[in-house]
DNA sequence: GCAAAAGTGTTGTCCGTACACCCATGA
DNA sequence: TCATGGGTGTACGGACAACACTTTTGC
């Protein structure tokens, strides 16, 4: 920017603008992939579903103020460093109110406690999302929260392919089945288990034995190992979807 | 967000803040991957040099703010759909002076003019970048725009695997020597061309095949075939950087 | 025994890599 | 004739996918 231009720094040299942050709580649940949302009771969209999020206080990063409205309106409590930045969405007419730029992050939470908070607790609501569909409709999303919501499904099925983050969603210790509904659910696709199972262990230190065994169904096939998270950052290669290495 | 928060929209009720928005023009010369950076006059940061950028209208899409910066600053002219956004970047002392948060963009651009444009005309330089390693300084930039310049380098070079974009570095009719020009440079690598050919072929609707034929180098080798980028618009499977499919 | 699910092994096929080799051009 | 760079071909190994097969549990 030319330098002259905000020289001043009076609040009236600049357009006024409202940053907030949006905050897509993504989980994994038998159902499938599941997400945190508030239904609205005022207007505009009364009725509607939406993101949970709020404003950036004037003194606090932005991941920071995601981190908190996470903890106020979910009770999830994660460090700023584990939010995904999905990116900033502002359109001019996104609130008819007044201009917002809200930049949104994905949040992967395990075990989401039944939601409850600060101001919106009895209206929050863990809704199963359908990934596998690219025509899946969100229930009448307030705003553009649909495209956001879209863009952080998205974010996660990349992030998983070159990360342990998939672990996330999975138990301290867990089997090599409980990994696979993970990312099952996350892609929407489903995985042969002989193979999947082959290529998370040639992953260094993407997961490491434990030394029990459990019972993967109650009551219901052969004992399974376990394992936790290893210590590796990024998985090389990539786990990726089927279909993404070869033609057809 | 609570609705009752904002309820009121009298400016008093949000933070003040200025959004703005940093554009970050990429580029492939004989020399290598470069960008469009301003060498800053006044404080602070003086004579740092800094990207292109400056506020977003009130009325005014963040992408179209980014078109007009561009279209303002290096007199390049692009739709706002071929601006790629890299993400918001907002920490709370980022800028000295007041509290901004910015929304980075990448512009891919070919045969860059001679930067010239309204306010900072004499200042704005073509810069040389180093992708290969890890460590490369970018002399002396303000603010965060390191990291921006970073992410925008690092989203350009996961941009070429998967989309025919690299194309738009190359002249309407281009050598496949010439594409694999634009990839070594993107990606800081030597590529074998004997399997970059092959590869870019077998991929379908990447290119296609004009029918004249291209000294390479002016006095130097055999006629090579020339092509033009074709309707594709999405690599299926990616084109990888090497090293991204086996271990070591 | 039966069903269910873990885990192992095999095979076919495709791809990436390396490298040799030939072709076409201008000097 | 030589150097330069485009284009073709081949050999090897790695990885994925499909699927058969064995193992281990509860009922």
């Amino acid at each position: 920017m030319p330098p002259e231009r905000i020289s001043g720094y009076n609040p009236a040299d600049f357009p006024p603008f409202a940053v907030t942050v949006d905050v897509v709580v993504l989980t994994v649940t038998p159902e499938g992939l599941g997400t945190v949302l508030i239904r609205r009771g005022k207007a505009p969209y009364a009725g509607a579903y939406a993101l949970p999020g709020g404003f950036v206080l004037p003194d606090e990063d932005l991941a920071d103020a995601a981190a908190r409205e996470l903890r106020e309106e979910t009770g999830v409590r994660l460090r700023p460093a584990e939010l995904h930045q999905i990116g900033a969405f502002g359109a001019p007419d996104r609130d008819p109110r007044m201009r917002v730029v809200s930049v949104a992050y994905m949040a992967a939470v395990p075990d989401l406690p039944t939601p409850r908070g600060g101001s919106d607790a009895a209206s929050a609501e863990l809704c199963t999302l359908d990934p596998g569909r690219p025509s899946r409709r969100y229930l009448n999303l307030a705003f553009d929260h649909h495209e956001i919501l879209d863009a952080a499904v998205r974010h996660l099925a990349r992030l998983v392919e070159e990360t342990p983050e998939a672990t996330r969603f999975c138990p301290r210790t867990f089997t090599l089945a409980d990994l696979r509904h993970v990312y099952e659910a996350i892609w929407g696709t489903e995985l042969d288990p002989a193979n999947f199972r082959k290529r998370v262990l040639r992953s260094e230190g993407f997961v490491e034995p434990v030394g029990e065994k459990r019972l993967p169904s109650p009551g219901l096939g052969r004992l399974a190992e376990t394992y936790r998270r290893g210590p590796a950052r990024e998985l090389v290669p990539p786990l990726r979807r089927p279909g993404t290495y070869f033609h057809e």
